[in-house]
Parts: C-alpha cells; sequence; structure tokens
DNA sequence: TCAAAAGTGTTATCCTTACACCCATGT
DNA sequence: ACATGGGTGTAAGGATAACACTTTTGA
C-alpha cells in the first residue's frame, strides 16, 4: 500500500508510483440513460428482485477507452443507441457496499450520462424506463410546489434545529437555504444538493441504510423509489447536470425527433427542467436565437391547430460561443 | 475478463459484477493545483528529470474517500492547504502508458482541480509554479492575438485539408472553427477542444510522442512546454472547467486573499480567463451584484491612487441562484 | 360552437456596452 | 507636472418579461 517516503512518482514510468496495484479493487460503469417522451424524462432503471438500479458493467480489459467500454456494453445489453455521452464523475467511497474491516473491497464506479432519442422497449425484460420524478417527486414544479414539501420542510428544520451545537446548526440552515430556498429564489439546478440534504437528514431510506436502520413510523421516509448502492445520487448528479447545460449547451435537440414542433420542445425543456416556462417568450427566444428551421411541414397530432415542424438548425453551434436553450424564468402557464 | 452472458448485475450484491477484479489495474489521483499570483495564473508542476507533470499519488486503501485521499497526501507532499477542491475527470485511455500486448496495464487516473489562496514556495524542491501559459501559449489573449498563431492557423488549416477524405475533411474545418472561431468569436472556454485538435494535428509533443515520432524540422511542435503522459490534457480541462465555472460561481474568490482591490481582483479574473475586461464595467457589475463588501481599510500598494480593500460577501451565496463574475465582453483596455 | 394549442404584436423595464471624465497618489 | 491606477456619471441599444389578442384545427 506503499504510503511511500519518495516524494513524488519516478520520472522513468510516470504512473508507476502514481497507482499502485490493489486487489481488493473493482472499477464499474454506470450508465444514466435518459430519454423524453411526451411530458415525462425517462430513465433506463433495471430491476432485480432488490433495490432498482442503474445500468451497470464491467470495465473490460479489451474496451480501449472508458467511454467505449460503456457504449459498447450498452448497447449490446440495451439496444438502445446512445447519442450523447458524457463522464458525470467517479464514486470511490471506500464503504460503497458492505466493508467488514480488512476486507474493505474498494468498488470504484464511473458515472456516465447517456442521452438517446427514442426510448425502445428495453431490450432486457428487468429493464424499464421510468420517470426520474419517481426517484425525486420532490423536484418536478410543474404543477406548482408539489405537496411532498408538507413533510420536507418541517423535516429539514428539525434536522436542522437537532444539531449537536450551534455552529453546526448554522451551518445546516445555510445549506437548506441554498439549496431548496425556502422562501426566496429556488434554483431547479442544485438537485443533488437537496439529494445530499435529505440523506442526511434521514429522509430518504439511503439515508438510513446507511446507519443499518430501516424506515419506521418514528422514522418515516419520503416517497420516492429508493434506489441500490449510491445510484439515486448519480441519478441526482445527472439531472442537475442535465439541468444545468440544458442552458448553455443545445443539448435538448440530442433527445428530441429529428422534427418536432416548438410546443413539444417547451414540454420537453419543461420535462428536464421541471419549471414551466412562458409560451411566448420561450418561442421567441428559439426563434431569435435561431436555433431552428422550417422543415416546411406540420402536424395535426398535437391537438388544436396543427403546428409547423421545424428542425436543429447545426450551423448554430458555428456561429455563438454558448447556444444553449436559456430558460425565460418561470411563469405560470395554464 | 467475462463479457457474461447474465444480463446484468445480480441482486444480491448490486456492484458485484459491475467490476471485475482486475490486477493488470492501477489507480492514481492527480492534482491541477492552482494559485493566482499577481498577473500570473500559476500552477504547481513536478519536475523529475523526465517531463515536467502533475503531482499525482496513489489512492491507499485507508482513504475513505477519493477526495480525501487526494487532500491527504497533496498537503502532505506539498504542504499546501487545498481550498475549493473538485474532481475534473476519470482517464482511463487501456495504452495511457506503454502498453505491451498482454501486458496492457491500464492506469486509471482520477484528475482533481484544487484551489490555493497563496503560493507557497511548495514543499518539495522539485515542484514550482509555473504559469499555465507556458504550457498553453495561444491561450494568452490578453496583449490581443498571440504571435504563435500564425504557425498554428496555417497548420491546422493545412492538417484539415490533408484529411484522408472530403467527410472527414469537412468534420476537421468545422471542429477547428468550433475550437478556435477563426475570423469570428472565440470562446475562452474551450481550452481542451483547442488542444485536442493540436494534439491530433501533431501539432503538440504529445500527439507525435503517440506515434511513436519525435519533433524533427519537418515536423516541428509548436513552442508551449510538453508534459508527462496525459498531463497537459488534464491541466487543459482544468483551465476550461475554471474558466467556465468563473462565471456562474464564485469561485475567484477562493483563489484570492481575504481582502483585495477591486482591480486585483479584475487583474485575477483576466488572468485566467486569458481576456483582457472592460475596467468600468467590470466594477459596476462587481459591485452591483454586491459580490464584494467594503473593508473600510485602503492600499497603496497597487500604485496611482490608492484602492479600496474589499472583501468577498459570503451572503450572496443564499440571495441569488449563480452568482459569478460574468465576463463583461472583452474590451481593449490600457 | 367551444376547447385547445399555435402563433402575432406591443410595451415597459432592466441590463449591458460604450464613452467621457474626475480623483488621489508616487516620482 | 505627469503617469498610473482608482473611481463616477450617463446615454444608447438590446434582451427580457409581461400583456392582450388572433388563428386554426378536432370534438
Amino acid at each position: 500500500m506503499s504510503p511511500s517516503s519518495a516524494p513524488l512518482p519516478s520520472p522513468a514510468r510516470p504512473d508507476a508510483a502514481a497507482g499502485t496495484a490493489d486487489t481488493a479493487l473493482s472499477i464499474g460503469l454506470s450508465a444514466v440513460i435518459v430519454a423524453v417522451t411526451g411530458d415525462d424524462p425517462k430513465v433506463l432503471a433495471v430491476r432485480h428482485g432488490g433495490h432498482e438500479q442503474l445500468p451497470s458493467g464491467p470495465l473490460e480489459r479489451n474496451h480501449r477507452t472508458l467511454e467505449q467500454g460503456l457504449r459498447s456494453w450498452v448497447e449490446r445489453q440495451t439496444h438502445q443507441v446512445l447519442g450523447h455521452v458524457e463522464q458525470l464523475y467517479t464514486f470511490g467511497d471506500r464503504d460503497r457496499r458492505e466493508t467488514d474491516g480488512e476486507d474493505a473491497r474498494r468498488a470504484l464506479s464511473v458515472a456516465y450520462l447517456a442521452l438517446v432519442r427514442e426510448a425502445r422497449p428495453a431490450g432486457d425484460a428487468d429493464a424499464a424506463w421510468e420517470s426520474w420524478y419517481r426517484y425525486f417527486p420532490w423536484e418536478d414544479w410543474r404543477d406548482g410546489r408539489p405537496a411532498i414539501f408538507d413533510a420536507i420542510e418541517p423535516g429539514l428544520r428539525a434536522w436542522a434545529a437537532a444539531a449537536p451545537n450551534a455552529a453546526v446548526g448554522a451551518m445546516r440552515a445555510e445549506r437548506l437555504s441554498l439549496a431548496f430556498g425556502f422562501g426566496q429564489t429556488r434554483d431547479e439546478e442544485r438537485v443533488l444538493e437537496r439529494y445530499e440534504l435529505l440523506y442526511e437528514a434521514g429522509m430518504v431510506a439511503e439515508g438510513l441504510r446507511e446507519h443499518g436502520v430501516a424506515p419506521s413510523p418514528e422514522r418515516p421516509c419520503l416517497p420516492g423509489a429508493e434506489m441500490a448502492v449510491d445510484h439515486r445520487r448519480m441519478l441526482a448528479l445527472a439531472i442537475a447536470r442535465l439541468r444545468g447545460k440544458i442552458k448553455y449547451r443545445p443539448v435538448v435537440f440530442e433527445l428530441m425527433p429529428p422534427s418536432f414542433t416548438l410546443g413539444q420542445l417547451q414540454n420537453a425543456v419543461e420535462a428536464l427542467s421541471g419549471v414551466r416556462l412562458h409560451k411566448q417568450n420561450f418561442r421567441r427566444l428559439i426563434e431569435q436565437q435561431r436555433l431552428v428551421e422550417e422543415t416546411g411541414e406540420a402536424t395535426s397530432e398535437t391537438g388544436g391547430r396543427p403546428a409547423r415542424l421545424v428542425r436543429f438548425r447545426r450551423e448554430v453551434l458555428l456561429e455563438r460561443p454558448a447556444p444553449g436553450v436559456r430558460l425565460p424564468s418561470a411563469g405560470v402557464r395554464r
């Protein structure tokens, strides 16, 4: 394990000292695979008797790069063709699962976010597309403040108040206010911070699990589906990243069919960001940023007046530095 | 290495199948440690006879989390106290270094970005603070277009023209235009894309190294210091991330002393982003966003009229969702 | 005919950009 | 006195947010 008194890696083989072969180590690749169908942001989940989990696979020796490894087994397993793929984070807490003293087997997991255009029926019978709000019901503000906050707010406040001392209490209160913005502005991107607070406060099952406690009448958990290991944390991170990225890079279009209506585009953005947008301003923004162009066709499948079909204008990538769907503030619609 | 016919991880131990113990595997942690002194963005580099490299160390068994592991050995080795630390990326190309058929030893490396307030003389004699523009001279536009572009532009164009077929050529041309924005707008954040293009075009030493070619009169390399393995790529990513993040999170302040003048703050932002900013507008933005508050003191160390000393106002974190130093466009100054 | 979704137009307001200018210190 | 950096005022232009309103379809 060599903490090594030698100061820094030797020059001959720079990475020789940078890592020590460790047999008690395994590396996995996990994927948050996202699609949007109609009003729902979907994620591919695997059920196997135990808790639901994200599709995960081993890093194999013949994979040249991590991303290539991920693509190859995901496409083999789920028969989904992945579009945009990006690395999210590498999780490596020593005790990611059952650590028994010396036998602590470190399971490193490299998490990826992948976007697909259409949600196929899922190759594997155990895999299913689920709305991501199934795991994070408190993240969907499209119909206003979710009722679940009647439980969240007092619960978290109690947790802050129950801090061992004043300093910790103040810090907890600050984190709450930052993540949830009770009272003031809420930032739809802080999905991970919110999950982590609920985790620490023991309000999600995973948080209790860590301490070997089961949910009980005294220690109730919020509604919202539990996942294996730290997969729900990975999902939270994926949502946060996507919600952020959508604003400055044209990633939504990776989730849309080749041609679509402005209404459908707005639905997709709302589904992902979890807030309602002001229709007229949304359309104006999209059009004047010249993110889309006419196909010349129209569809009447959306109900009401038939809508023009548009397509993504790839050229914008070359024209402006950060073309994204800026969210024109949460305006009440409907 | 079991491609495994079983479809997906078993429920019993979710990560058991997700990673296979692989003795030909090592995990390292690398750190891009950044400080700003005066006009220069500094990075801690280690020299050891061979190529310069980033401080790197092994992941040890007793480290509870990856970040904690990084902090502990960096602080032990360099006697720097790390402030803000964030994970950048996990690099895991199979052939990160000397792969000999079956003996291909995969060296996974988790790269981190760390910010420090003051650049201490560096504990290790082999470690030194270097301006990051030493490695990326083409990224410093503070004094206008760097002369080095007289070599870069034709070189890259030639590479695009020399593509094996028209489709590849068009794609290369598009990537060039996106990353470098020859003619039109340049995006200071696309540091990684630019480096990767120069790498692929064989214009940086690392790119030639990959093919076992040495720089020669026919295949000249650009000025800009070479680094070991893929460390320069890590540095490119770190710069890109920091340049991006500075705009929507108050990270610059992690690099500033407790109190500073607005001029010093502007110098730091310019050093990091590599562009000049319009003085008056910069100040107005900072002040009206209420990112700083008066200390009541002043200093005359900056030359010219003494300047007020200000400090970061931590409360902004609670007030607005994305408080960052938005760059008020590159205006000529001086 | 009416609900539902698409699409147009206009206005007040704020933020960004740019320009011109004054202030206090060291040499 | 003048160079250097610090600091103020103000006006033009563009983007945003909020309004109200028309159009075209299917049930």
